[in-house]
DNA sequence: TGCGTAAGTAACTAGTTGGTGACTTAAAGC
DNA sequence: GCTTTAAGTCACCAACTAGTTACTTACGCA
């Protein structure tokens, strides 16, 4: 080996910095992104690593085995949900345009994360196994459910709105609206025998929601 | 070998009879229910030929391999979706029942075939790759679309309805609403700490989806 | 400054898994 | 009856794949 060959050497091993926590961190995003587009099962551990361009141990130095890596993948996608409702502020607005916000939230939300459709598909498929065994999961929950319940109450109260809608029903009305016409967007438009992803269609599904929503909360004037 | 055992072998070689569209018929659904339980990638073709009682040969010799195999069990889904849409007589009732038979029949088939929701959500993992290429299902278009078009423009005529609901935005707002809530019921559970597939939670759902509905399509009395 | 621990690498393996080659046997058609 | 074809069996494999062993190297800390 030539001086030079041990300098070089020398850079590239000076360049293998230790990096836990960005380690880790790729390490999820590269596993994210292969179990939403692969599923659990068709997912490669392999392909993982490669991805994240770390070695394969440290994949299981950090995270146990593809199981547990699965767990903290879908952990992090129930703190995303969390974090991004959180910012949702609806009492800074009236009743009617705050219900107007969350579905445009829900939207939004959803449109700009597919991954976060799959994945929860790919749980769901499996019972919630891994979220349901989560402390994490288990203890913090989402805010939407007294959110939603402030809200239906202001609006209740200024007359806008009907009594008798729950948060919860208000909140999987809307979620199971955009939630399903964008998972399932490919076999619908198969069945149809139309684009349901062209603009178009996208616009005005989301007005759709909006209409619907509003007829069910909505009093009546 | 002794006479008596003679016999016996022969016997045993008399019942493995051929049959074979009932062969086909038994990997089919051993597949559907093997798909359905753990999606693509984690189904196993050994486990397959198992439940159906089969050689594995036979799974390769009837359907060609593992994709082809999942392709012939969406198609019998469709076709299972399809038949069951032709079998809902709309035309028989006045629009208003007409539209809550809509609700009940959606309700029921997702409620009494769990296995459609787990194998469409896999296909949809996929981009519907499998249906997207299948003749039967390009050629051959589900009844739903012109069916519940009729049931709308009857109830636009008869004052019961209000203008400008299309078929196609009625059709996705029950199922989305019927299948989100089955489909994501795990971890919808988990989200908000209570059991949505509880009786109870299920019956006041179904109510909902009518609520829902009749708000979106009903005219103002 | 040197030592213990944690980050990182390379090579490997045990068990699995989709898929086959070579064969036997039942039954339809002539 | 005899032949051809398709249904069915059995043993096998090459490729893959989650997970490991055995090792080296960087870094925080006493």
């Amino acid at each position: 080996m030539s001086v030079s060959e041990q300098a070089l050497e020398k850079t590239e091993l000076r360049t293998r910095k230790r990096n836990p926590d960005i380690s880790r961190e790729r390490i999820l995003a590269a596993a994210t992104e292969e179990f939403a587009t692969m599923g659990f099962g068709d997912a490669r551990v392999d392909e993982i690593a490669r991805r994240a361009g770390i070695n394969k141990r440290m994949l299981y130095h950090y995270f146990g085995n593809k199981d547990e890596l699965f767990q903290a993948v879908l952990e992090s996608i129930y703190e995303t949900i969390c974090k991004s409702g959180q910012s949702l502020d609806l009492d800074s607005f009236g009743p009617r345009q705050g219900l107007t916000n969350l579905v445009d939230f829900v939207w939004n939300y959803y449109l700009d994360n597919p991954q976060s459709i799959t994945l929860l598909n790919t749980e769901n498929l499996h019972n919630a196994r891994h979220l349901r065994f989560s402390e994490k999961t288990r203890t913090v929950h989402p805010p939407f459910e007294s959110m939603i319940a402030k809200l239906l109450e202001r609006g209740v109260a200024a007359g806008d709105f009907r009594p008798g809608v729950s948060a919860v029903a208000l909140y999987i009305t809307i979620v199971g609206m955009v939630y399903y016409y964008l998972s399932n967007n490919a076999t619908l438009s198969v069945f149809f025998g139309r684009d349901l992803r062209a603009p178009d269609a996208l616009k005005h599904w989301h007005r759709h929601v909006h209409e619907t929503v509003e007829r069910l909360v909505l009093a009546a004037p």
